[in-house]
DNA sequence: AGCCAGGACTGAG
DNA sequence: CTCAGTCATGGC
């Protein structure tokens, strides 16, 4: 049996869910913190975080940089593991600093590049670099999470429980029209969609694009 | 009452 | 090099 393409996903999941507009957040600032403080986390938590920062007027390169540890702490507590994450906010924020003044870099300069200078701060992964450069940078580059292999896996695409995220990634951006408007809405179609229905059932039997599932292996 | 969430790092072997 | 353990809160 005939595995459903890439592209053909895409679409059916457009079809029913539409355009997400995504990151939920505004300007590069917002959205890198919430790429950090949703590792393993849920977006609800999440959005409470930033919440609180945006309340104490701490949505700020600077301002976040210079408040006391504690108290930022405090208010991105509801993520969970605040302790290492506050950390890595910081990181990623002494980063930034050392390029303020010329932001326009990271529009401009080479992907791998840029993938690279993220990936060497301690607590940027491929993923919330990659989320980084897609969803605060409009850059090229397609992001994967366990919804992304997950979903394949039960769609026939079983090599995908096995193989590294680079691997993966290549093989989306090999598949997919080199758009970035289609890079965001898909990995954002992917998540919305498995949010509502490809939790802990093997099968996706009230799934909304079951058509598709019809060519599911059990996992 | 567990289990899981839009991961990534560390240390042991 | 791989991989189990760790980080920790809120929702269901």
């Amino acid at each position: 049996m005939k595995l459903p393409s890439v592209l053909s996903i895409y679409k059916a999941l457009y079809e029913i869910y539409g355009s997400q507009n995504w990151w939920p957040g505004d300007g590069w600032l917002e959205i890198s913190l919430g790429a950090v403080l949703t590792q393993n986390t849920s977006w609800t938590n999440v959005a409470r975080a930033i919440d609180n920062l945006k309340k104490s007027e701490l949505l700020d390169l600077l301002k976040l940089l210079n408040a006391k540890p504690d108290y930022v702490k405090l208010l991105i507590k509801p993520v969970g593991f605040f302790n290492v994450k506050y950390k890595r906010l910081i990181n990623l924020l002494e980063y930034f600093k050392l390029h303020e003044s010329n932001m326009n870099r990271f529009s401009v300069l080479p992907l791998t590049r840029l993938r690279g200078e993220l990936l060497e701060i301690n607590g940027i992964g491929p993923e919330t670099a990659d989320s980084i450069l897609l969803y605060a940078f409009n850059r090229l580059i397609f992001v994967v999470d366990a919804y992304t292999r997950r979903l394949f896996n039960r769609l026939g695409y079983s090599w995908m429980g096995e193989v590294s995220y680079k691997e993966i990634q290549n093989f989306f951006m090999w598949e997919i029209p080199s758009d970035v408007n289609i890079y965001n809405e898909y990995h954002a179609l992917i998540v919305v969609h498995c949010k509502n229905f490809c939790k802990k059932k093997p099968l996706c039997s009230d799934c909304r694009i079951s058509s598709i599932c019809t060519f599911s292996i059990q996992t």
